[in-house]
DNA sequence: TATGAATGAGAATTCATTCAT
DNA sequence: TATGAATGAATTCTCATTCAT
């Protein structure tokens, strides 16, 4: 009987869900939403379609929990790293390079992370609501690292939101480019691209 | 008895393909590939569900036709004033605000645009070919302005592929802040901010 | 104006219902009653898929009347030369050789002709029913060959009807084994073979 | 626990699927393939138009499935009494008289299998490959049969190919006949007129 | 008469979700 | 909890027929 800590009941629980997370996004990944079965993401769970049910409401909710789980985490890590960083220009390091790392090695997530944003101008309803509130916070996130530089004088004045903007959208394109094998340059070549191209970008003079 | 130019029966079918295609403008721009019905594009055109068929072969079709043509408008248009531009300088301004100001104004099409982005990882086949053909076509046209500056000296060394990606990809972040209502600044604003921060970021010293 | 036969409008109009009819044996001999569609019977006959209607009032009417015709042609022709052989041997024979000449060349007909005889069971009612007409009349005429050979007791006493059925389907069944290329024999040996094989097998002794 | 033999889910399987064909026969047998729609098989199986395609994979399949099961019965409810009966004489009427009671018996199955011989000549694609595979496989059984008593000297040199075919030919056209209720006679005298129509017209003599 | 664009009824098929076991 | 058979709503596409020109 676990003092404390969960169940053993809720371990199990714990552990399905994510195998099952973690099946959904390679389903996801390969096909999309849309394409994307029920069938399929059982099978590639292990488990019978009738199960998932147990765990999911519905396969939208299934998405958006493998969705939101990554999310949190590279938000998590994102926000560990910047933090940890002492200057400015250390700081848009760290989210670059914590973001192009972590993406690299979580590819499924990315793919389904990065399609989403094409459907937050047609669906800007649904998922998209809180897919929208999570990255808003990656991008305020920013904005409070480059007030404080503004405010300290590191940086000139800019606006503070576009750039913000900016930043978290180069990084992404970027990945997506290396996804794509459209990149020539080594992780480290493209982590500094972006930075040197943000900071002198952003730079005083 | 028209001489040249088109009969009257070409006339009507342009005139319908053209309205066809807006109307499906604006519902893929509504609701996206798959929840898109042929019935509502039908309805939004004013014809009969069957009438659409005899324009088109499929609901794919009709898709990727409203796709191309914007893309190729949008691909005509930025090379013309990129082209007409005297200095690297001018023509990388040229395609920020020509890109900017077109899809301003073209929302629908732009919406249909971004959101096919997001299918490129998880869809590299079908669509998506032609799709990345033609976005490569716009890569390959900055390219080849920095390729020339840099040749010139206008421009230190960089890396030409790269910065062409950078600067197409955030134009087209921007716009779509810009239909989200994410940013703050006037449309003028907003290409200057573009642009300063390409230039900056890749200016000598 | 024309004292007596046809005014022009009603040659015309005999010339094109030729046509068109024969253009719908190809089409429907070569698909089927169900996968010719109108569109392709029209591009057959070299005229628009309107036009089609002016003449006929629905695809089941080009189809019968494109079967009918055939039909009447056989009955007509099988009609005289049975009626012109002098002997009921002589008469038999020249319904088998008839046939199968006549449908030798008529392909096309005698596919959909025979076609027909498989919906028999399964549409009893609409086309069939005047199909099954004509059919019977041929039947009837072989019954009265028989009959009447019976009578003069050149044949000993046999089942008239069961006899006439065997011989048209013997006939028939020749002809389609020769169309799909599985019999073995010329022309005039299958003749013969459908000939001996029921003059042996309702001869005296 | 089921020592041998099927599992529980199997039973219901094989159950419903059994189910399904026979009712899937009573329709096809009624409108025949494109008039019989998935829907009516459905109704007519009691069960809901989605099940059917957990079953079956399309219409076509279904058919063909209706079709096979049909035939194969047949195929080797004739081997076996022909293979059991002893002279040629016998074996000949054996094969009538098996295929007519057999098909009486299963007039809904009989009705698509006649139907399809009409397609052999306008779709010798698809289904039909089949459809004629196993048609002739009941061909050969009776060349075999025949080839036998002439190398016997229980018939006289004849045409095997096309004896056979003429064979299963009358036999079937009886059956319609039956079927038609334009027979007269009752079936033993019907198996009886197609045993000696034909052998009669073989015998040596 | 001739045309062919427009129509809409109809059919096959898919798949998320439910539910009895 | 786990299962997978059953369901039926939803969707795409076809094509005979109509009708304005």
């Amino acid at each position: 009987m676990p003092v404390k800590g969960k169940s053993k009941k809720e371990v199990v629980t714990e552990f399905r869900t994510a195998e099952l997370l973690e099946a959904a996004r390679r389903v996801f990944a390969a096909k999309g939403f849309h394409d994307a079965t029920v069938d399929a993401i059982a099978e590639a769970a292990g488990i019978a379609k009738g199960t998932v049910y147990v765990y999911y409401r519905s396969k939208s909710e299934i998405y958006w929990e493998a969705l939101r789980g990554g999310i949190e985490d590279l938000a998590e890590q994102t926000k560990k790293s910047v933090e940890a960083a002492k200057s400015a220009e250390d700081k848009i390091r760290a989210f670059i390079s914590t973001q192009m790392v972590f993406l690299e090695e979580r590819r499924d997530f990315f793919k389904i992370y990065f399609s989403e944003f094409g459907n937050v101008l047609t669906h800007p309803a649904q998922v998209s609501r809180h897919f929208q509130e999570l990255y808003l916070s990656q991008i305020r996130l920013l904005e409070s690292v480059l007030a404080e530089a503004v405010k300290k004088k590191a940086l000139g004045k800019l606006r503070v939101d576009a750039t913000a903007y900016a930043l978290a959208d180069l990084t992404r394109a970027m990945i997506t480019q290396r996804l794509l094998g459209w990149s020539k340059g080594s992780l480290r070549e493209d982590i500094d691209f972006v930075f040197a191209l943000i900071w002198k970008g952003i730079a005083h003079r």
